[in-house]
DNA sequence: GCTCATAAAGCAAATATTTTGCGTTTGTGC
DNA sequence: GCACAAACGCAAAATATTTGCTTTATGAGC
């Protein structure tokens, strides 16, 4: 059983949201941002724009919608024996996914969604993430786990950060910095 | 001479850009987002339809473009002794703005821009005030005052990070943590 | 299996918006 | 002052969006 999103799981309403999603990504490959039309869209989809409008709204949602879906995690992340190893691994190829062309894409995409629930759901990624990656330390006997939300302040979040506002700086030397303070760092408050 | 951006200082063109911000603002005040149209923030504005689209775009580039100047720092930080005082009483002042209604609706309108340079002019802002705050620290001789950089990841980084994906925890019980942090440890990397 | 109720899609006309070409106004540099 | 170019106004044309109504297909109850 495929995992199913909440909108009629059954027969036609999954089948236009896939061809929809399709035609978004198929289109995006081709032109820029503000050269993709609904129209366009719902031509290559073969559905009628009205339908589009109707579902999504407007363009922006309908894209932010697919970014999200592309954000997803698809692989479990690799184990590399310590809890900083896994976090830089992760995050390096994070990393790399977000600055390449189409990562930037998605991810402005995702922060025009009117809807503040899509932006969160994108973030929730990362933080059970983390949380996996922590367990997976734990589990192993690991010194010094520190608790989640150091980890998501400390390494997700100026990660984020640059991505956003200054993505020279999103790199993976950088990286290694938060990860070693976040790890280290042994009491506060 | 006042601050002048870069658009023909001179008359006309300044007085259109000033009409079309104010009737941008003045109608924000009273419509939602999405119902906010061109045609009609044109009319209010006593320009026509085509000359802010030549100019701006569309309406997402314009409204961001307004909301870049509502995140500009009006006034100097408060002094208050010690860069954690400083720290904590600038970013109270912050989440509360940021948290307002009409706060979170300028955060998104900024980040709905497609242009990057806007998003980071408004992060500058941040940057240049954590500058400020801690060259004040730094001629009164306050002990272990952390590189700028620090500042940034430490405590600019979650804040901005929870007011975008969750601003439950935009807290200034929150905040205090992450000054704490920021200027308690000692060394890394 | 069959029927019914209903959510979602299609279609097309009506609106609203965005774009564009061209003439006019208005700062800016000489 | 004068000439040049940038920015604006206007209006027609091209697009996109909304909306009312019809049709189709799914899921529930029998």
């Amino acid at each position: 059983m495929p995992i199913k999103e909440a909108v009629r799981p059954g027969g036609r309403s999954a089948r236009v949201q896939e061809a929809v999603h399709q035609a978004v990504r198929e289109l995006q490959a081709v032109k820029s941002r503000d050269e993709l039309t609904v129209p366009q869209v719902a031509e290559l989809a073969g559905v009628t724009p009205s339908t589009i409008y109707r579902r999504w709204g407007n363009l922006a949602e309908l894209v932010a919608d697919v970014s999200v879906e592309r954000m997803r995690p698809d692989e479990d992340p690799v184990d590399t024996g310590t809890l900083a190893g896994d976090l830089q691994a992760w995050g390096e190829q994070y990393l790399e996914e977000m600055t390449s062309v189409p990562g930037q894409r998605a991810l402005n995409d995702v922060m025009a969604s009117a809807d503040n629930g899509r932006r969160e759901r994108c973030c929730r990624y990362s933080e059970s993430l983390m949380a996996t990656l922590r367990e997976r330390a734990l589990s192993r006997g690991e010194a010094a786990v520190p608790p989640l939300e150091r980890l998501v302040d400390g390494v997700v979040a100026p990660m984020t950060y640059r991505l956003l506002y200054d993505r020279e700086s999103a790199t993976a030397a950088n990286l290694r910095r938060w990860i070693v303070r976040a790890l280290a760092v042994e009491d506060a408050d």
